[in-house]
DNA sequence: TCGCCAAAGATTGTATACAGCCTGCGCGTC
DNA sequence: GACGCGCAGGCTGTATACAATCTTTGGCGA
């Protein structure tokens, strides 16, 4: 890890990662004396980074002072899913509405084409995962950015800073199963529509396609949380609390 | 103003009330050291007051360090209207598709029968204004509750803590313009048959129907913003810049 | 033996001191 | 007269000291 500019940014970075990594365990106190030695820096950045990291979802505070690392449930995952969905389907439907102007779509456009190389060529390998990512992302923060709203930007940057709800966040789980290699295929068709609704000016089928192009996320995971083996490729795993405990 | 128990929640208060008043304006640096004078508190709750504020989208981050206060464009409340629109709509789809026990609506049917009495009774005057907004306020609650996320529950609050974005932002614009005042019948009505779609299990309307209702906001709004007399009416008026620059 | 109370330890909330950086003003030189 | 450099002032980032509160443990009494 580089050293990163200021000792904000290093506690926000390591405390981060000590909570996705597992190293603190979800519904743990945070203690910020034990974090001083942990990470390197004072007080003062490490109660910064626990509060960006309650923004982000990751932790929350808790009565008696200070904060605690969160627990998520499967349903919970679910519905983060489900609200990126909503909310990039919105965006959508706006850039849709907004009858873009032909330069405007080029960059998506560009982008498109370079995801149909990729997927339709040799498939999507080890090789170019991490180049599938990048498009991937691209193209959705080029449909964000298309609806020309700062504060929609926003909502939807707070809605995927959960691990487990950004929009490449089981294309690993997607490329290791073989039963889901071909939602690939659909998930780039669900781009060229989108796209293409767009720039026709089709706002709420661009909205419906996004919703369910979303939706490929959700039959990820529960595919990947009904294999053991596949579980600990879901982003943010250690965090998850599966039903093992009787019901109350 | 009564003594808030910490010197956090006392600086988080009076810096919004700032912000909100006027008192800074959109745009301007916040200076902590001036704060420190202004407050009464030091600069530590201070600085958590700026960080809490710019999640709530209120202030920003600026290059050089510290925070300035944001402005909004009339197209940023349309988008938080939206946004607040899409998201309730999607807690009341939510809600619709549990098939939830008819114990579990009684307390929704109370509220709509409170609020009936009150809209179809002698309507919404200054005297019943307060409890006019407190009531829409619990019903848009409880539909949040019904849908049973927890997720969903805090992105809709932080969609809605932007002063014009909630659920009663302009329910006196509403009150003050007689052409709007047929709007609480309507509005009424929305609510009569989201409870009725959830109860029913149409999810698909429940939705549909909130989003709907969102947009009376948008046309309040729309109406305010156009006669300068209720234009202060508009909560956060303050952090509006109006288009009156010329168009670079 | 169990329960309650008290004291000590630890932990967070708050204030403030210090250092590094950016900004702006003034002076000098071209 | 204008442009550039340097110094000073103030600002934020960071660390840490102090105080108040909560928790826990140990001892005493019923």
């Amino acid at each position: 890890m580089e050293a990163p500019s200021s000792q904000n940014l290093t506690a926000l970075l390591k405390l981060r990662e000590l909570i996705l990594s597992g190293d603190v365990k979800a519904g743990e106190r945070l203690s910020e004396l034990a974090l001083v030695e942990r990470l390197g820096v004072s007080r003062t950045p490490i109660r910064t980074a626990m509060m960006r990291l309650e923004q982000e979802g990751l932790t929350h505070p808790i009565p008696t002072g200070g904060f605690a690392v969160s627990a998520f449930s499967e349903q919970d995952i679910h519905a983060a899913i489900e609200i990126r969905g909503t909310l990039e389907g919105l965006a959508a439907r706006l850039a849709g509405e907004r009858r873009l102007a032909p330069e405007n779509l080029t960059a998506l456009k560009d982008c498109l084409a370079a995801l149909d190389e990729l997927v339709l060529g040799r498939g999507v390998t080890s090789d170019n995962f991490s180049h599938y990512v990048e498009l991937n992302e691209r193209f959705h923060q080029l449909v964000i950015d298309l609806a020309g709203s700062d504060v929609l930007k926003r909502q939807i940057a707070r809605a995927v800073s959960l691990p487990f709800a950004s929009a490449s966040a089981f294309v690993n789980v997607q490329a290791s199963l073989p039963e889901t290699r071909v939602l690939f295929t659909v998930a780039q068709d669900h781009h060229r529509c989108i796209a293409r609704a767009i720039e026709d000016g089709e706002g709420e089928r661009a909205e419906f396609l996004m919703r369910e192009h979303a939706r490929l996320a959700r039959r990820n995971l529960e595919l990947a949380l009904r294999n053991h083996l596949t579980r600990d490729l879901v982003p943010g795993s250690p965090l998850i609390r599966f039903k093992t405990r009787i019901a109350v």
